[in-house]
RNA sequence: GGCGGCGUAGCUCAGUCGGUAAGAGCGCUCGACUCAUAAUCGAGAGGUCGGCAGUUCAAGUCUGCCCGCCGCUACCA
């Protein structure tokens, strides 16, 4: 056995300002979730973490129209987070959110470490101020028309209606969202993260990585190259993050903003696990031991996050290990257009958790995971897939091993007679596939993973067709007996192979197969005689009309 | 506008360093089977690899231009 491996799985922080969608759910929780089981299957040490997002501008402005207070809006759909993870089964290790007090002491700390190491520095800029709220603006607090399609509800940072990014002061009659005002621009003091300071050292290190996605790397890389500038981490808000002593001397009403701080929640989420594990320090063996690897599971909206300023924030602390992989995914698109919850275009991960069986959608995402590209999805292919490859491929093979047997043996795995070569050749082919959906999933191509899962399904089905033990049973007992009990052994395999992704009914079929959950990435023998469960199909078939609301 | 990614079969996607005759799954057609959730297995049809031009003995792959989609463009994160 291989020595394990200390492996940090770090997903992206879902923003509580309103659902998620399916889109989310195959950029990252689900292929983070995969990936992580796999891995503790093989014996490795993972700690995968995540939270929920609760700062940042757009929170404050849902707030504020619905006349709640942000931490409402965030503790209403943190419940609705919570939920959904636990419908489709992801499984962390922690799940918590950015309004933690440990969260903010791990930012205040980073801040103050980079403030100390002359990362920080505080610079005097131009800001529109609101002078009847007596508050300066965030740009998305200030609307007016849009200079360039005459929209009258333009935000400030961008245009709704044309998507076109703006600049505040562009904006042709601009007035507060808070008071209606017309907003006046006055000098305001702020921290800026001096990401210049990097340059050079970031584009080394991006350039000598191994093995990243080529639009990964190309991203952060292009961007790097472009020139990192400075860039302000605070904000004139009271929702955020307070500024540390003794830096908090820049005037009242400013926080850290929400960039800074939310990818700090990887290292906070894992201080708090290694706290509530009752060992504070068990954190350090995946941030501080060299030989430990990180992997973030990001959609490609937030490479540059993850793959340029995280690292450059990492640099400044010192001590800590940068990401070994960000292999972001690209979108999910529902017949061409991304999903967005705001927008209406794809519904949430709940709608769906409610309507199908965990694993039916977690197949249906699984096999379509935007790796490369964004990839295409509707409802219609949900159902396709799911009834065409997963229960006629998969299920049914478990189906038509299990009724055969159960009718002819009692319910009781045969004993097996002599093995033939192809009952050898069906096992070794087993295995082959265990090792090579261990590969896929190590280098982060799951779709390849499940794929070649499935085809090792397949490989049974025609073992099957070609020794017809329903045939061979009434002229032969023993040699029919042995055909199941190889198509059993291979299903035993099969079961660990789909784990990751299929966690729900490999824990069902572990019942009915009379096996413990599977907790080794290896193949279980079933000894003859050993009593089987009852036979019931692992999956339901889904009529037509299953997502018609 | 600038930077990056992408465009391959009806659908969803793989194609490494340029190299037999362009791949998979699903769908479709035909055949086999009838244990199984009308499931399974086999065979087959189906592609001017977005367009044009170029480099090369050889281009889906490299170069240029064009068309289309997506992301980023630093106050969404």
């Amino acid at each position: 056995m291989p020595e394990p491996r200390n492996i940090l799985v770090a997903v992206a922080w879902p923003y509580a300002s309103g659902p998620r969608h399916l889109g989310h759910l195959g950029g990252a929780y689900l292929p983070a979730d995969i990936f992580a089981r796999y891995h503790r299957l093989a014996g490795d040490n993972v700690l995968m973490v995540s939270g929920s997002d609760v700062h940042g501008t757009p929170i404050t402005v849902r707030a504020e129209q619905e006349g709640v207070s942000p931490q409402e809006i965030v503790d209403r759909y943190h419940a609705e987070f919570l939920d959904a993870w636990d419908k489709v089964g992801i499984a962390w290790d922690l799940y918590t959110s950015t309004g933690t007090e440990n969260h903010h002491e791990v930012t205040q700390d980073v801040f103050s470490r980079l403030a100390e190491g002359g990362y920080i520095e505080a610079r005097s800029s131009d800001q529109l101020y609101d002078p009847e709220a007596e508050r300066f603006l965030p740009d998305r607090y200030v609307e007016g028309t849009c200079p360039h399609c005459e929209y009258d509800a333009a935000r400030g940072d961008q245009c709704d209606n044309c998507g076109r990014q703006l600049d505040p002061v562009d904006l042709i009659d601009p007035r507060s969202r808070l008071t209606g005002a017309t907003p006046e621009m006055r000098p305001t003091e702020h921290y800026f993260l001096l990401l210049s300071k990097f340059q050079d050292r970031l584009l080394e290190w991006l350039r000598t990585r191994q093995g990243w996605r080529k639009h990964v790397q190309n991203m952060a890389i292009g961007f790097t190259e472009g020139g990192l500038q400075d860039r302000a981490i605070t904000r004139d808000l009271d929702w955020g993050v307070a500024i540390p002593s003794p830096y908090d001397t820049i005037g009242d009403g400013k926080r850290i903003y929400v960039w800074f701080d939310a990818v700090i929640g990887y290292l906070s989420a894992s201080v708090e696990w290694a706290k509530n594990s009752g060992d504070p320090d068990a954190w350090k063996a995946w941030w501080q031991d060299p030989d430990a690897e990180s992997y973030y599971f990001i959609g490609k909206d937030n490479v540059v996050f993850h793959a340029v300023i995280w690292p450059c924030q990492l640099m400044g602390y010192g001590g800590l290990n940068l990401p070994t992989d960000v292999p972001a995914n690209q979108y999910i698109t529902f017949k061409g257009d991304k999903a967005s919850a705001s927008r209406g275009v794809g519904r949430s991960i709940g709608w769906y958790a409610d309507r199908l069986e965990p694993d039916e959608l977690r197949y249906a995402i699984a096999a379509i995971l935007p790796e490369q590209n964004d990839t295409d999805l509707s409802d219609d292919q949900m159902i396709a897939r799911i009834n065409e490859e997963l229960v006629a491929t998969w299920g049914n093979l478990v189906n038509r091993v299990l009724s055969i047997t159960a009718k002819n043996f009692d319910s009781a795995v045969p004993e097996p007679g002599p093995l033939s070569d192809s009952d050898r050749q069906v096992i070794a082919e087993t295995d082959e596939t265990l090792d090579e959906v261990a590969a896929a999933i190590q280098r982060v191509e799951l779709r390849a993973g499940l794929r070649r899962a499935m085809d090792g399904a397949q490989s049974v089905n025609a073992y099957l067709n070609a020794e017809e033990p329903w045939k061979v049973l009434k002229v032969d007992r023993e040699r029919g007996g042995t055909v199941l009990w190889t198509a059993l052994q291979a299903i035993s395999g099969l079961r660990v192979a789909f784990t990751p992704y299929l966690p729900f009914t490999s824990d069902h079929l572990g019942e009915i197969l009379g096996l413990e959950p599977v907790s080794s990435w290896g193949r279980p023998e079933l000894p003859g005689g050993a009593p089987l469960g009852g036979v019931q199909p692992l999956f339901t078939k889904l009529e037509p009309d299953a997502l018609d609301e």
